[in-house]
DNA sequence: ATCATACTGTTGCATATGCAACGATGTCAA
DNA sequence: TTGACATCGTTGCATATGCAACAGTATGAT
């Protein structure tokens, strides 16, 4: 019997994947269009304080350069303020403008209600799935 | 209290997706140096003969556009073999060639050998993550 | 103090993607 | 039959991505 892709988990979890960050970036799209990198970085930011480039690359699973440009148009677009830190010169402070931090208000609750209708969606299975993702991803999250 | 992106289904849905993609891509890698467009190309071929770019497409969730440049590279790479339509000249029939068959022998086996690692690293988790992926995808796998 | 080495963030470049044309073909009603 | 309209696969174009190089800065041994 030949493969079948649709009994693939990686296949699967990716179409998973693509059909809920489409889901929720046509709930984000009417507020502010942001690119999912622009999405993780701010929300990083509204939790984390100030922070360097490589402080978010680490935490939110994306490529340094991408960090760097998301930050770049997020500034340009006046949601994020990039300043020097004050004794590693190499290292870049950024943090959330006041319009950034509005912003994120609004989407986080977007977020949340989002995340409420996926938890209904998916019933009794929501907390197997959570700990399922956790195996997957590794040990750290 | 702010808003926590590592609790945000869609976003660990999609770390998740990323890192099991990666491990998946680098077994395959040293067999073929596939993308991931020209594994499920190769892979929907496998199962369903002699098909058309329309067929795939609705099949292996990939935009036509994509679908059909893969298919002109696997062409290249002689993996695969373009031919008309009988009846409807609008359409190519896409199926693998004797070379292609071979390749999707050997990833299908590498497949199927990842998959049982995952189910392994998944445990009991395995069959209710299956269920919710099915639920968060919509109605069709 | 100096030098080799490592690290940070940005940028260049090749490639992949998403979307909207487009040409070619098919369908169906008048 | 003709002509309006739909569908198929390809292509152009703008943008996003991944990776490697790079300049600037820090670190640590001598």
């Amino acid at each position: 019997m030949s493969f079948d892709l649709d009994q693939f988990l990686p296949y699967r979890l990716s179409v998973a994947a693509a059909r809920i960050s489409r889901r929720f970036a046509a709930l984000y799209e009417a507020e502010a269009g942001l690119t999912v990198p622009e999405w993780r970085v701010l929300a990083h930011l509204d939790k984390a304080g100030a922070v360097s480039v490589r402080d978010i690359t680490a935490r939110v699973n994306l490529e340094k350069s991408i960090v760097s440009r998301a930050a770049t148009r997020l500034e340009t677009a006046g949601l994020v303020r990039k300043s020097g830190h004050s004794t590693d010169r190499r290292l870049v402070a950024l943090e959330l403008t006041p319009a950034g931090r509005a912003l994120m208000q609004r989407l986080g609750r977007i977020a949340e209600d989002f995340q409420a209708e996926l938890l209904a969606e998916l019933g009794d299975d929501a907390a197997v799935l959570g700990r399922a993702l956790t195996r997957l991803t590794g040990t750290e999250v």
